[in-house]
DNA sequence: AACGTCACG
DNA sequence: ACGTACGTGACGTTA
């Protein structure tokens, strides 16, 4: 990508190698010992920007006090320790590196280099002067400018991969304008600078109410107006708090910054010296690259010209959308920016753009869903058209969905990104106009590729209809019996108090339960208890390991209980009655492009998690409720999966045990032990069960010991057994494996794909992982397309019903209406569910009625 | 940001 | 000889 000449890069050297430090591990020294972990990352992290951008004006700006933000805050970073030994050794050595770079150094005494980088970003910005700010901390994102002018790099996952972000993304990424992130942070806290914010008070919460009300003050003016008795209380109580927070965390702009930034010219790097500071500390990787770069550099070949869409855009109204050119819309929306300081000035309303063919309509309007009724029955094209409030009638492509069917295993499908990797540029001033165009070109490249790799069934069939019965479940929500939920509440916390003192009465020291490191240290070496497992960290508290501990001591009982107490407490109690909304209903969002096998996806709050398993657990289901005179039915497939498995690997013993209906864990038991089933004990049975949910994992002799606590050879010779008596699973296994190293995919039975590139690594716990995804996949991909084929039917089914579809939990539908209008539906849903799959064995549904989602199951 | 832990299917 | 069952999201702690 083509870099404008005279961008100034503005390194913060402190949050790189602080990251760099942490990120990497410890062991990573020259032959002589001498720790180069953080040299080692930073020196990357330069080696990459200079690569990928070239020689540009570079200043690395480091921390030379605290900004005066300890007299602010005593608290200020009391959390981070001080700098560990094996960092300070290192330190001398990166100032020298930054020269050979042919960078400057700079350092303000008395202040942060986040400030020093805020005033030159400052000055800059006046004279309209380029400046890309590189560094780990996401507070710098207040600097970003909407000209575009001021731009912040962000290290993301590891150390090297970076992501850029502008005024545009900062929106895209936390709803709101760089400008609120100093009140962002304010309201949310921020736990590496020990900055604390409102209790309580998260990314989403945070964003949202800034959204609603404008900033900081705005929020707590408006506190009286804010749902949530707890949320309100804790932001009266930690008003002042906030404050102090957004101080802590906006930047000074106006430090006396002696560089004159004009001045500040692109120095070549010192190539010798580069190279004999690389060979000192041997980082040999980095220098290959780095060579790579100086050679190549003379050479450098032309940028790849990249495609620049055009069209005519014509500013307008909603009402001109029906009248564009062509046949399809392609849709694009942009939330409305919060008036800075004007609190109570009239918001200008949604940007949107519509583009028909050669022909893009821009405007604003109120809501994006009036600009989907504007669209009337015109098929349409949207990036996450379920994230427009509204799904047009006609929705004929989405090129979120479209990116994940393709490639199913990534981590994010953001719009630009994918524009990007498709070289697609717009060559419009307008942002909104650009992004329609860009909509319609990439829905065209994705097409293509979706025909090219028979998805398209999956594409019309599953994911597009998937789309409006989803974004209804969503707006339907699940009531919620908050007075239970209170009382539940009350008693958990009285037993939560008790058990805290109990247990740090018997260790004979105040600590804190939930961390894990300071469990240990109290287990293992005040208490001395055994030691089962070790992790990166230290030894293992999990609840397998206190289970095996429990006779030991009497601490371990009620760890285990205020473990079990305090998630629910922290993840329901303080959680669920905030987001409620005034009928009490909770409103999750359904993730529909993000598990790699096709399944669907919960989230704020996760719906798809609710527990049911511990007796606590069920009184928390037991809070989700029909509304009254109302009743809940819940139906789940049986044994999707073992059906599913018993299909594809046309399996005849596994499918006579479904046809016959009989309970496929003791029929397994029987088969494997070659026992009747009435002379089979629980053991037997729950070991089948173990064996048959391997099966469908990919299990291993070790696992299946591990889960079962018996020896490896035991368990294979149970998975011999099994195996064995079921021969065609294991050669479903096996062509499965085979099939997806020579093709590198597998595909469900409705043809969805998951690339597997595992299967050909070197490594062999990663191929072996492969080997297990191979199969997993085909399976629970397989049961996750017929969930949502019976999502789309039965909805269509129940068109016009008081019966309303609104929950998903992978192998079940919950539904709530009048009793009498469910107890009429039950057939219908039981139908439409099986109805989905005409193959041997069939599948079976349960279906259950009751007031709450406990009773109903 | 990564890890550990734990809830569900 | 390897290390060890698939897929998720939420929360708290710590580096």
């Amino acid at each position: 990508m083509a870099d404008r000449p005279d961008e100034l890069f503005l390194i913060d050297g402190n949050s790189l190698v602080y990251r760099a430090f942490f990120a990497l591990p410890e062991s990573i020294a020259t032959s002589t010992g001498f720790p180069t972990n953080a040299i080692f990352g930073f020196a990357s992290m330069l080696v990459k920007i200079l690569t990928e951008h070239g020689t540009k004006p570079t200043v690395v700006v480091w921390d030379a006090g605290s900004s005066g933000r300890k007299e602010v805050y005593a608290d200020y970073k009391a959390q981070r320790t001080s700098r560990p030994d094996l960092l300070k050794e290192q330190w001398p050595h990166l100032e020298p590196l930054v020269d050979a770079f042919g960078y400057s150094n700079v350092k303000l005494d008395g202040f942060e280099a986040d400030d020093v980088i805020a005033s030159i970003a400052e000055r800059a910005r006046e004279q309209s002067i380029p400046v890309v700010i590189v560094t780990g901390d996401r507070d710098a994102f207040q600097l970003i400018d909407p000209d575009g002018v001021v731009t912040v790099m962000a290290t993301s996952r590891g150390i090297t991969e970076t992501k850029m972000y502008d005024h545009r993304a900062v929106l895209d990424r936390y709803g709101i304008p760089p400008e609120l992130i100093p009140d962002f942070y304010g309201l949310k806290g921020d736990t590496s600078d020990n900055i604390p914010g409102v209790p309580g008070i998260g990314d989403k919460t945070a964003s949202q109410l800034l959204q609603t009300y404008g900033d900081l003050e705005a929020v707590l003016g408006a506190v009286d107006e804010i749902s949530g008795a707890k949320r309100k209380e804790n932001l009266i109580n930690h008003a002042e708090d906030a404050r102090v927070s957004k101080v802590l965390a906006t930047m000074r702009r106006d430090l006396p910054v002696s560089l004159d930034v004009a001045e500040e010219a692109a120095r070549a790097p010192d190539r010798s010296r580069l190279r004999e500071v690389f060979r000192e500390f041997e980082l040999r990787d980095p220098l290959r690259r780095l060579e790579e770069f100086l050679g190549a550099e003379e050479a450098a070949p032309a940028p790849e010209a990249a495609t620049t869409l055009t069209a005519a855009v014509r500013p307008g109204t909603l009402a001109d959308a029906a009248g564009l050119p062509g046949d399809e819309l392609a849709l694009a929306v942009r939330a409305p920016a919060v008036p800075e300081g004007e609190l109570l000035a009239v918001q200008e309303g949604w940007r949107f753009a519509v583009a028909g063919d050669g022909v893009v309509l821009t405007g604003t309007c109120a809501d994006p869903a009036q600009l989907v009724a504007a669209c009337g029955d015109r098929p349409v094209i949207a990036h996450d058209a379920k994230a427009l409030g509204a799904v047009p009638p006609v929705l004929a492509h989405d090129t979120l969905l479209g990116a994940y069917l393709l490639e199913p295993a990534r981590r994010g499908y953001p719009f630009r990104e994918l524009c990007e990797e498709r070289g697609l540029a717009a060559g419009l001033e307008d942002e909104v106009a650009a992004e329609a165009v860009l909509v319609a070109h990439l829905a065209a490249w994705q097409r293509e590729q979706i025909a090219d790799r028979d998805l398209g069934a999956v594409m019309h069939d599953i994911e597009l209809p998937l789309v409006p019965v989803l974004r209804a479940m969503e707006l339907e929500g699940v009531r919620l019996n908050a007075d239970r939920l209170a009382e539940i509440t009350h008693r958990v916390r009285g037993e939560i108090a008790t058990l805290e003192r109990d247990v740090w009465e018997l260790a004979g020291t105040e600590f804190v339960i939930g961390s894990p490191q300071q469990l240990g240290e109290v287990l293992f070496e005040k208490l001395g208890l055994s030691r089962k497992r070790r992790g990166k960290t230290g030894f293992s508290t999990d609840a397998r390991v206190l289970q095996a501990i429990r006779g030991e001591h009497e601490i371990i009982p009620r760890v285990e209980r205020w473990r079990e107490l305090n998630q629910l407490d922290k993840t329901y109690f303080s959680v669920l009655p905030q987001l409620a909304d005034q009928r009490s209903r909770i409103h999750t969002t359904f993730l529909q492009a993000v598990a790699t096998t096709g399944r669907l996806a919960s989230t704020n709050p996760n719906m798809q998690n609710v527990p049911i398993r511990t007796e606590l657990g069920r009184e928390i289901r037991g809070c989700f409720e029909a509304a009254p005179g109302h009743v809940l039915l819940s139906a789940d497939y049986s044994q999707i999966e073992l059906r599913v498995l018993a299909h594809a690997a046309d399996e005849p013993v596994l499918k006579e045990i479904f046809v016959r209906g009989e309970d496929v864990h003791t029929a397994t038991a029987s088969t494997v032990f070659r026992t009747a089933p009435e002379d089979l004990d629980l053991g037997q049975r729950s070991k089948a069960k173990m064996v048959n949910y391997g099966i469908v994992y990919g299990l291993s002799d070790y696992g299946l010991a591990d889960r079962l606590d018996i020896t490896r050879e035991e368990a294979k010779a149970f998975i011999d057994a099994y195996l064995e008596r079921f021969g065609k699973v294991a050669s479903f296994i096996d062509s499965t494996i085979a099939q997806a190293k020579e093709e590198g995919h597998v595909k469900t039975l409705w043809g969805r794909r998951r690339q597997i590139p595992e299967l050909r690594a070197r490594n062999y716990q990663v191929r072996t992982l492969g080997e297990r995804l191979a199969v997993n996949s085909v399976i629970q991909g397989t049961a996750a397309d017929i969930m949502k084929l019976a999502i789309v039917r039965v909805a269509a089914a129940l068109e016009g019903s008081a019966v309303k579809l609104i929950l998903t939990v992978h192998d079940e539908l919950l539904f709530e209406g009048p009793a009498d209008a469910v107890d009429a539906a039950r057939e219908l849903i039981a139908r439409e569910m099986t109805g989905v799959w005409e193959h041997d064995p069939p599948l079976a549904v349960d279906v259950g009625v009751g007031p709450t989602w406990l009773e109903a199951k």
